[in-house]
DNA sequence: CAGCATCCTATTGGATACTG
DNA sequence: CAGTATCCAATAGGATGCTG
């Protein structure tokens, strides 16, 4: 991403570009995606079958739940086990690939939830002009 | 976010649900959204003025910037700078708790970047079949 | 230059019903 | 249980034109 020479590897220099039709910001674009990112975490300490995601994702319907895995399936973050029983069980989790990914995730949600306060002042303090 | 005891801060724990209405996912949605990650990331490492960032970030709109932006500001993540001339000169950047959710974007980004060519691997791998 | 307002289309995403 | 399919509503987002 960014400056052409160089590979796929290391830092953006500033004032670089981030070209639209560059595949990392597709996979950006799954991965930061308003489930993508709920799943990756939910999926970073266990793996969890199907209505394990949709009851821990509060909001998230079985549609979106079935396409957002897809994708990230695809992308190859997400790995899906099945146990042929009956009925069958099927489970999710992350690749090391998925891993990789989901731990910067797992930071930025942590530094969220830290700063929660801080950012709802600033909310209200920004409104109240 | 969470457990509901210990504050806003701390780990989620495994199994833990991620409320709808709880305003970190607000947050999160809009720092992950589809522009807000590459606005943030963009103004990682200086300030940038309203039209650099549009060129520097392919394929957003005017529309999308401003928004994007006004979001980011109310968030506290953003700050706006005017320098009153003619022309005036407006240039954004991080604030302190900006740089903070930015930094756990950007090591996504250069995760995502480091890995690219394995996740097209797994894409081109998952459509053969 | 920096941006808001309007219009309109495309995509997202929820509800519901159904299948192996 | 683990999904898929269809339909429809809400939202995102692009194009264009205008303002200070």
């Amino acid at each position: 991403m960014g400056r052409k020479p160089g590979g796929a590897t290391g830092r953006r220099a500033a004032g670089d570009v981030f070209h639209s039709d560059c595949p990392a910001r597709m996979v950006l674009d799954h991965v930061t995606s308003r489930w993508g990112v709920l799943i990756l975490t939910a999926l970073r300490d266990n793996d969890l079958r199907f209505h394990q995601l949709r009851t821990c994702i509060e909001g998230i319907s079985e549609k979106m739940l079935s396409q957002t895995l897809r994708l990230l399936l695809r992308d190859g973050l997400v790995r899906r086990t099945v146990v042929p029983a009956s009925p069958p069980q099927v489970s999710y989790g992350l690749t090391s690939l998925g891993t990789a990914i989901a731990e910067p995730l797992d930071a930025l949600i942590v530094r969220i939830g830290t700063h929660a306060r801080h950012i709802m002042a600033a909310q209200t303090a920004y409104d109240s002009i």
